[in-house]
DNA sequence: GGGTTAACTCAATTTAGTTGAGCTTTCAAG
DNA sequence: CTTGAAAGCTCAACTAAATTGAGTTAACCC
């Protein structure tokens, strides 16, 4: 009878603690540097109480000073900021044909990247792989194995929960694997798991286009089409995790109706190269066979863009999301054109007058191909700013 | 550059205690009686923090003792349950032709309920007609005024940031007006105020067919149609606000592209019986004319299922919910049908196995036409059993 | 009946935030 | 240039609330 994904857990003076000194971190990022009577006037906290979380922080090595700021009357405020050598946060995307890793600092700059092509998609390659981009990640400048906070992992979704219904996820011989268990004891790290739309999402929010805003979509060109929906700061899930396929809802198009993927995706706009005697390896083909602005691919944009529209109609009237982004495994000038074809429906709720707007309905995400990848550190470096308390996802 | 609508607030001994008590409370509602030592399991705390917080709530009201419950060796625990007359809960609801206000005990029960007319909805004729509905409630046995712990008060939305740009809501005279201020100060109450398909879907998620759950959707019938979300036991509310506008999103129907609500909708129908000249007045005509099978109203159902099963399929896929209820100014009969009408998209992530499924795809709502008044009052009990520490909404 | 298990209570302890007094640094008014 | 207000910061005493550990009670089971 109780089907809850979310537990309620109590509060104690350790789990106040760091409940606040994710805060102060969180604060102090969201700002770029603060003073601690800023802080804790933001905060509720008293001054004294911020001051020794800073002092235990700093000793960390989470923070360090930056000045003072002079601001008016009264003593100027010694101004903190992020360290951002005080941590790095790894990223690994598994696809079917190859492996990224990316790590971050604590500000969010790319330390390292790199990729490493797959023979297979079987678990063995895999971990032969990642072991050897990890290796070459911990010797990057500044970085020491011990200062990595934990790893975020891409993998093509639908997965979790339910997932065994669908002909399971692009990746061979994973039936039966525990993702988040199985990195985690690869990489002796905390390790959390998410889907490339979803990573792409939390990326642009931390670091991109999307940074400051708190409820936005991000339409992610993965194989298919999906779709990371974060909302006051969190990612929606769903009830059985697989939120977001948008994918698979049906669109109206000059060929009847069809699963949005069918019309809108990398795979189709592939397939439709390919049938008009195209050869089509990497996204590079796309952008080139795009600047030659070559008839097959201009039909296919043409007829994109009404289910596109179609889509961004049915996620601004259901979300009310105060951008969508759109990104991922495309071109960045066939994205502008998109996202410029598209049509919005005269009577959306996010139809609204441009001042209660502060960015565009539609934008397009600015970490290119490396999106997800990046996206894995992003949720690692999200968790270390972001007190929760409150719920706890089982 | 920062567009938040949640805020980090640090944590300290009297906040900590709140979270944990509402914690408590929350457990033991949650499970209908427990004891302490299988709420400090829960919940992280030690039995001795447990044990002085439930007999703070006892001392003031909130819990009371229900026996021991043998559950195998050892001393059986002492049970405690909500003690349904340590508080109660204030719903009311505008609508453009009358106000419903409801009062519920602390288990959700229903101890007063009532509606007045309304000549017309200006501020000066709900002020008067709220305050005679009052009245009556502070009359209902064992309720005590000072015992009343809130009030949900639900208006027609979309309204709240941006709302401007529409042409208002259905209500007359109210711009400019802050209705949570208005509320508040009129019925010298805390006051929440929120959308009837918002209110209506926490009605059905407190006491309702979605009990126990904490991810779904509430599709509801008023005057026009719109969707309560509900993602991890939290609203979805958007970045401005106007989440869930699903009356807007474009469908196809037989006769061309329509907002979904042009097809599916009480004044939809409405339009359509008094086109084949029948008198609807209340949805007790509805009813009748449903009873008769009238074939009006029947070609409309026919016509309006397309429609609604598109918008399953896109709520479905979108959201994953763990089910969507159907609900609000509609006759139980006629829901029930449209339930049976609708046709499942074959390709959907919610198309998984039973097993992995607990309560059915569809369902229809319990709380029959009361449902978004009986919603304002179960806000402010869910409010009473949430802890929130981590996120205040400004 | 005696051993085991679990719930509960009491008192001492610990953690962490708060409060208030006092010091410092700046700005601004005279 | 002096003086006072305003704001940031620190120290030390205080307080709230959770934890810990020892001891008691009540059931089950052999």
């Amino acid at each position: 009878m109780n089907d809850r994904n979310t537990q309620m857990v109590g509060a104690n003076a350790l789990r106040s603690r760091n409940h606040n000194r994710q805060m102060v971190l969180g604060h102090i990022r969201q700002s770029g540097q603060m003073g601690r009577a800023e802080i804790a006037r933001l905060s509720g906290l008293s001054t004294q109480a911020v001051s020794n979380i800073i002092s235990d922080l700093q000793g960390e090595g989470w923070l360090k000073e930056c000045g003072r700021r002079s601001v008016g009357r009264g003593q100027p405020p010694i101004q903190y900021r992020i360290d951002p050598e005080g941590g790095y946060a790894l990223g690994i995307e598994v696809r079917p044909d190859a492996v990224f890793a990316a790590l971050l600092d604590l500000e969010g700059r790319e330390v390292f990247s790199d990729r490493a092509a797959l023979a297979s998609s079987n678990p063995a390659s895999v971990r032969a792989q990642v072991l050897t981009l990890c290796e070459t990640a911990w010797a990057a400048p500044r970085v020491t194995r011990d200062k990595v906070l934990g790893a975020g992992v891409v993998l093509p979704g639908p997965f979790g929960t339910g997932a065994s219904a669908r002909a399971g996820s692009e990746l061979q011989d994973w039936q039966g694997i525990e993702p988040t268990e199985w990195f985690s004891d690869l990489l002796d790290l905390p390790v959390e798991v998410e889907n490339d739309a979803n990573a792409a999402a939390i990326s642009e929010g931390l670091t991109g286009v999307a940074t400051g805003l708190d409820t936005y979509a991000f339409i992610y060109f993965g194989a298919g089409l999906g779709l990371g929906l974060i909302s006051e700061g969190q990612r929606l899930s769903g009830g059985y995790g697989n939120a977001g396929e948008v994918g698979r809802i049906p669109v109206q198009t000059a060929q009847g109706p069809l699963a949005l993927e069918q019309a809108v995706s990398r795979l189709s706009v592939q397939r439709h190269l390919v049938k008009a005697g195209l050869k089509v390896g990497g996204i590079e083909d796309i952008d080139a066979i795009f600047q030659a602005r070559h008839p097959a691919l201009m039909a296919w944009l043409d007829r994109a863009a009404s289910p596109l529209s179609q889509a961004v109609a049915m996620i601004e009237n259901l979300f009310d999301p105060q951008t969508i982004v759109l990104g991922g495994a495309m071109p960045d000038p066939v994205l502008d054109h998109l996202i410029g074809q598209v049509t919005f429906h005269p009577d959306s709720v996010a139809d609204r007058p441009r001042r209660a707007r502060p960015r565009p309905r539609l934008m397009r995400g600015g970490s290119g191909r490396m999106t997800a990848t990046l996206g894995g550190a992003a949720l690692v470096l999200k968790q270390a700013f972001t007190p929760r308390m409150t719920v706890v996802h089982s």
